[in-house]
DNA sequence: TCAACTAGTATACTTTTAGTAACTTAGGAT
DNA sequence: ATCCTAAGTTACTAAAAGTATACTAGTTGA
């Protein structure tokens, strides 16, 4: 994290201790940030959602994304699926231990969010 | 964001206060959470920084990635851009303080990452 | 019987984003 | 002359994300 950059004597550039390849904010993103990634976790947080439930919730993406989503998130740990084998059957989904550790940031995200002025709200 | 479904007196459902369109979550993570966009942040958080020097420590992204980037958040009041007109003109990206007041969850989701068990860093 | 529910999958197509590699313009050093 | 630097830009390609519709197969209620 700590990037300095060198110059050598003869003029030319290197950086020291660079972000060689994605660094740790870099990576978290890639788990977390994922677009609807976090409203999805967010929404599983107080209790388990079934499926369209959670498509219900989470407004502006199809259930496609959310499909996709939840996938990518079971793999990665982040919510955990179990079928009920009900009538009607359920699918409920949800956040594992786990996936409880991100809640914090996206909690001071969403703070942050919800303080922004409009001008960056509607720049979305 | 504290979403609820409801269930109709016929059997249809509906969900109160659900995340019409994107939720504080959602909206930040798309300031905050582009590619790329919170390894510059990070990078310029105690001096500013000259645009090949900031590509140098943002590893794997492209040049052309760091000048997208640097002026979606330049339009989005995140950082500065500051010519020195110097005899090989010199070009700094700076912080602003509404930038800074993003650090604190980057710090956290930092954290966040570098905790994370071997199997989640592999898959990024 | 009809319509709406369950949890998705399948298909097709468009748009957006990310990525590479080469190029520019101008100065400085060997 | 030739190469290196700065700070990008341009052109093109590839991959991700989006839309929207239709479909499965069984359940429930009017």
């Amino acid at each position: 994290m700590e990037a300095r950059v060198l110059e050598h004597q003869d003029g030319r550039k290197s950086v020291d201790q660079a972000c060689e390849t994605p660094c740790a904010i870099e990576r978290g993103m890639r788990i977390i940030g994922g677009k609807w990634t976090g409203s999805i976790l967010w929404h599983l947080k107080d209790e388990p959602v079934r499926f369209n439930d959670l498509s219900r919730m989470v407004g502006g993406a199809s259930k496609k994304m959310i499909a996709e989503r939840l996938r990518q998130m079971e793999t990665r740990g982040l919510v955990r699926r179990q079928v009920m084998e009900t009538k009607p059957l359920a699918v409920l989904y949800e956040i594992t231990d786990f996936g409880r550790t991100a809640l914090g940031f996206l909690d001071e995200l969403r703070h942050w969010s919800e303080s922004l002025p409009i001008e960056n709200r509607e720049a979305l």
